[in-house]
RNA sequence: CCGGGUGUGGCGCAGUUGGUAGCGCGCGUGCUUUGGGAGCACGAUGCCGCAGGUUCGAGUCCUGCCACUCGGACCA
């Protein structure tokens, strides 16, 4: 039908993507920055579009029988010594509390990074034998991590997230945990966010700081660079140990018990933006959408309409389609370009022309498509297209993913591809050596994605040194 | 942390050799409009990022700092 005005206040993504990222974060009323670098606002809307993530992984999380707790905020530098590679991976990042009213403290106090370490000194008071296992726990709270660049979304200093934590009888059952939290992760993501995911493992050099296993889902982003969307740690009993948390098992012998801890993040929320935004700005999956449809009436004035637009929205409504109506007294071509700004799955105009038609307008911000529709079947109608604009996201990132994804058997092959695609995923043989992995970094400037759990075998040597190779590995550009 | 860019009404910007802070959009009120960012009229809004310094006088010159932004390094 119409043609789509440009809209200027975006910085389209060729031109640059890193500005179109920013744009969009602030045009679509996502955040606002606050006074201190690397702190940012979540608005109501980006805050309600958290709040549905919140929602989706809080009932998963409860349905596998985990419980939500509250942890400090603070954690004595004593404390968070006690694990020596998790404090090597943290100390540089960390800020400290120094003063408490006008005392100096006799020790400083850590913001949480992260809570490994008040989740076992807890579990040292509380755990005493093999029935009081497994503690399965989760927190939603925000964590600091002084970061030297900060970007929306993508990496504040503060952010929220949810970590949960757990501890068990036996590293097999601690291991299945680290792989169904996992599975929780992707299955939010590809059936909630319309992200198509790749799930592995992290080498050695990529782990998290004191684990025993890392375990990602990797998301490919719009400008072909990858962003690990959720991880899962399997910690055998190393934390266990180091913070003395013992049970009595089944033989009456003393045992450490097994641990896990996952996240996912509001960082989740820049790769639903760089996923399947566009140059007119964010466009969200219906199953995920604070609003999955806006009803926007024309000549409002006129007899008729609010009515008419009013029992639309009990309508969809009822049918348990969110719906969001603009009354307001902007014009309509600014209401159009707002809510495709916010990246409303859907619109539906409603009119004079169309009340004497029995019919209404709706357009697709996926597609731009306007459909004109009989309101008699109205309900089931939007629940298809709302359907298949869910559908159509999944399959247009899953298409930039293939599109973008590659095989090399050489070091100068896989240089070669990401220098002349600008990024993607490249599937190598290796060796497992961490030498060829810092020799990829160093001269390529990529590191490993992850070990993806479906392995292929591409060759018999290792991309890199020649030598036998032990598996497969996806190489990318990384957020 | 290194390098580039930017800080002036809410937003985008102009501001000459230093001499009374301006424009557009938005905002408020009223009327007319309404199917892709509507029109007219009247009106309100400024620690010129912060702190020092030079000067009779600083948005403008000097020093330091802060924030935002892009790229790089670093990063579980």
């Amino acid at each position: 039908m119409s043609k789509q005005i440009k809209l200027k206040e975006i910085t389209s993504m060729e031109e640059d993507f890193g500005r179109w990222f920013t744009d969009i974060c602030v045009k679509a009323k996502l955040i606002d920055y606050s006074g201190i670098k690397g702190f940012f606002i979540l608005r109501p809307y980006g805050y309600a579009l958290w709040e549905r993530i919140m929602g989706e992984l809080d009932k998963k999380f409860k349905e596998t029988s985990h419980e939500n707790v509250s942890m400090p905020l603070l954690i004595p530098e004593s404390l968070l010594q006690k694990e020596k590679d998790h404090v090597e991976g943290f100390a540089p990042e960390c800020a400290w509390v120094t003063i408490g009213g006008s005392e100096e403290l006799p020790e400083r106090l850590c913001i949480r990074p992260t809570s490994e370490t008040l989740f076992c000194q807890h579990w040292a008071n509380i755990v005493s034998s093999w029935r009081d296992l497994p503690c399965l726990y989760n927190q939603w709270c925000s964590v600091l991590r002084w970061e030297k660049t900060t970007r929306p979304f993508l990496r504040g200093r503060e952010f929220l997230w949810q970590e949960g934590h757990t501890i068990h009888e036996t590293g097999e059952e601690a291991e299945e945990e680290t792989i169904r939290m996992l599975n929780i992760y992707a299955d939010l993501c590809e059936n909630i966010l319309a992200m198509p995911v790749i799930k592995g493992r992290k080498t050695d050099k990529e782990k998290f700081a004191g684990a025993v296993d890392t375990y990602t889902i990797e998301c490919m982003m719009h400008d072909k660079k990858a962003l690990q969307s959720g991880t899962s740690h399997y910690f055998g009993d190393g934390f266990s140990r180091a913070f003395d948390v013992k049970f009595q098992d089944r033989e009456n012998k003393e045992a450490y018990p097994h641990q896990t801890s996952w996240g996912m993040s509001t960082r989740i929320i820049g790769g639903i933006i760089m996923t399947h935004g566009d140059n007119n700005g964010l466009i969200l999956p219906p199953n995920i959408a604070p609003h999955q449809l806006v009803i926007v009436p024309i000549a409002a004035h006129k007899g008729g309409v609010v009515e008419k637009a009013a029992e639309l929205e009990k309508r969809l409504k009822k049918a348990d389609i969110r719906v969001k109506s603009d009354y307001s007294d902007n014009s309509p071509g600014w209401k159009f370009s707002e809510w495709e700004m916010m990246g409303v799955p859907l619109r539906l105009e409603i009119g004079p022309r169309d009340i004497e038609e029995n019919a209404c307008v709706l357009a697709r911000r996926d597609t731009g498509e306007k459909i004109k529709l009989g309101l008699n079947n109205l309900e089931e109608e939007v629940q298809k297209v709302l359907a298949d604009i869910q559908n159509n996201l999944y399959n247009k990132a899953l298409k930039n993913r293939d599109e973008n994804s590659f095989e090399a058997n050489s070091l100068e092959e896989l240089k070669a591809i990401i220098e002349e695609n600008e990024g993607g995923f490249v599937k190598t043989m290796w060796c497992g050596d961490r030498e060829c992995e810092e020799k990829v970094k160093e001269l390529t400037g990529i590191s490993s994605r992850c070990i993806p759990f479906e392995q292929e075998n591409l060759g018999e040597s290792c991309a890199i040194c020649g030598k036998k190779a032990e598996m497969s590995i996806i190489w990318g550009l990384a957020y």
